[in-house]
Formats: C-alpha cells, structure tokens, sequence
DNA sequence: GGTTAATATGTTATAGAATTACAATTATCA
DNA sequence: TGATAATTGTAATTCTATAACATATTAACC
C-alpha cells in the first residue's frame, strides 16, 4: 500500500508538498537547500518518472544552471543521500521521493511498457531478506527493492513483450 | 535460508557441480554451451564473487578467447537469460548462481566491506512486494532484491564506515 | 563587520559500463 | 550438401559516473 504513480492525482498539489515538506526539512536540518538542487528537485517532481542525470542535465544546461555532469551528480547526491530522491538501480535513473522527510525504506514497481515507476514502502528488516539476513549473520543497512513488470494500464493494454 | 557465500565450502566440488548442472540443462534444451560462454561461467564460478564485464573480458583476452565488450557481454546474457548467472544491479557485477537449472528469484546480500555477496532465494510474489502488486494491480514479471550491509567476518572485525 | 573554515560550484579530463552495426564464421537441420 | 539460423569478430559509439583542482559562496566565530 502507499503506492503512487499509477493512479491520477493532483500534481500541482503534490509537487507543491514535497517542495515544501523538502524546505522544512532543510530548514530543520540546517542543510542548504540552493538553487541548483532544488530545481533538480523540481524537474524530477514535475516529470514524475524516473530520469537519467544527463537527462537532467540537459534541463540544467537550457536553464543555464549547470552543463558538466558533477552539477548533476552533486545536485542528486544531496537529494539521494537525505532520501529527497531515489535511484533505481534497474534503470540508472533518479525518481523524486514521494515521502519527503520520513525515514523509509523505497520498493519500486517498473513497468518495462510505459517506464512508469511507483514507490511503495518495503521494511526489509522484515519478510523474507531480514529472516534470510539474521539467519546468517548480516546485518543489512540497505536494500534494493525492484520489481519489473506491467502497471495496471499496460496489463489491459496487453502489450506483449517489447 | 540456503544462502551460500559468506561460508566456507568444498569449492572444487561446487564448480564441478555447477558446470555439470548446466552442461546438463543446455544439452536437454539444445542451449549451445560454447567455448566462451563455458569459459566466462567458469571464471565466475572460480572467482566466487561478483564480477564485472570488462574484468571478466581481461581474462577472455589474455586467454585469446576475444578482446572486445561484446564477446563479454553476449556471454554474460547468454548465462544470465538463462539463470545460470545473475546480475547484481547494484554492483554492475555478474555472479555465477548457485542454483543453476531451478527456476528461482535470487535475492543477494552485499557486504559492503569486503565485497562477498550471497545469494539467497526470494519469492517476491509472496510478503510485502506480492501484497503491494496485488493491492495496485503490477504484475511482476521479475525482482531486484539486494542488500547492502556487513557480512558475519567484517561485523566482527568491526570495519567502520568506509 | 571582517576573518576563517566549511560547503558548494565551475570546469576539464577521464574512467567505467553497455550497445549498435556490420562482417565473418560456425552450427543445425532438412 | 546446401540453406538457414545462431554465434563470433571488430570498430565505433553512447551512456553513466567520478577524479581532480580551481573558484566562489556561505556559515560561524570573534
Ligand atoms: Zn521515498
Ligand atoms: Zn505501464
Ligand atoms: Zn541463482
Ligand atoms: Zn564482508
């Protein structure tokens, strides 16, 4: 449950929160939220979908914010390492957070059809992986959780393997 | 459970194993088991770890067996499409499976210290995942499960962040 | 306010991972 | 054997990511 990204919903509204809750949470945080990080916030609430960081860049570079890939990375890195964003490892791609500020674990549903991504929230200290991991002695820090298949819409669309 | 990796095991003995496993399946499904892609699962199987294309494609080369990108990673979808490698999307790595001829979900636990990675089987239709594809209508078709943490060796010797 | 230290950005170059495209070869099967 | 499909050789290119160092901005302190 949790999950968004396949069904509609008030974008303008949305974008507007998770830039304000990221605001706050700066604020709070003391953490610089400057100009280049949040438009790269921004491109990445508005597309709603997962992008690559040239793809991001050369947003930046139409904008005259940035044109090497270190503004790029640098801006994802920030919103990565405070969980503002998500990379999906699947893809090489970066996905806005839909959970700003809260401490989450992300599991992400990609469909290999229309490349639209849905984060859910995975507890992977629990289920199957913690069981696997406290069996043996890992202690898990992080995880990667990502399934590939077909959304909702594309299931009806019946598109068969691309 | 059945996690293998992180102990110690009769490895000669697990590469003859592996290698009769899937000499067997691609006779019985007329898969042609040619010399480079025997070769590039040996090396894994050797290695017993995670390996990258173009280290794997260095030793292809010393050996005269190809030089360029392709022949690596031709071999590696061969071994990979038919799940008797795997790769490990966090890592950019290949990994010879322990399990090769089952049908199974692989889930890999990622010692971020020390680079050994285990591989332990998931059903990702069953917990947490299933529950939220079935809740939203995904279908999953496959699943990433990685974690990333400190295996029961590094945990011990206590290795700080890195 | 002015000084210092920390943080962030600009820029160049390079490393690393993966694919496209086309030619040549080898295996499969009638 | 001959036709067909699958595999390999090779060159060039694209995509992803980081290292290194100079400059500028911001935060913190006196
Ligand atoms: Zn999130
Ligand atoms: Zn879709
Ligand atoms: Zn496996
Ligand atoms: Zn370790």
């Amino acid at each position: 449950m949790d999950t968004i990204g396949f069904e509609q919903h008030d974008h303008k509204n949305c974008v507007k929160g998770a830039l304000s809750a990221v605001e706050a949470h700066c604020a709070a945080h003391k953490l610089q939220f400057t100009a280049v990080r949040r438009r790269v916030l921004e491109i990445l609430l508005s597309e709603h979908r997962a992008m690559g960081a040239y793809e991001i860049l050369d947003v930046l570079r139409d904008e005259g914010l940035g044109s090497q890939p270190p503004v790029a990375y640098r801006a994802l890195d920030f919103l990565v390492s405070h969980r503002f964003a998500h990379k999906v490892e699947r893809l090489n791609a970066f996905i806005a957070c839909t959970h700003p500020g809260e401490t989450h674990t992300p599991a992400f549903l990609i469909c290999r059809s229309c490349d639209a991504v849905a984060e859910a929230h995975a507890e992977p200290s629990k289920g199957m992986l913690g069981r696997v991991a406290s069996e043996t002695g890992f202690f898990i820090e992080q995880a990667v959780v990502e399934a590939i298949g077909l959304c909702p819409q594309c299931r009806k669309g019946a598109l068969p393997c691309p």
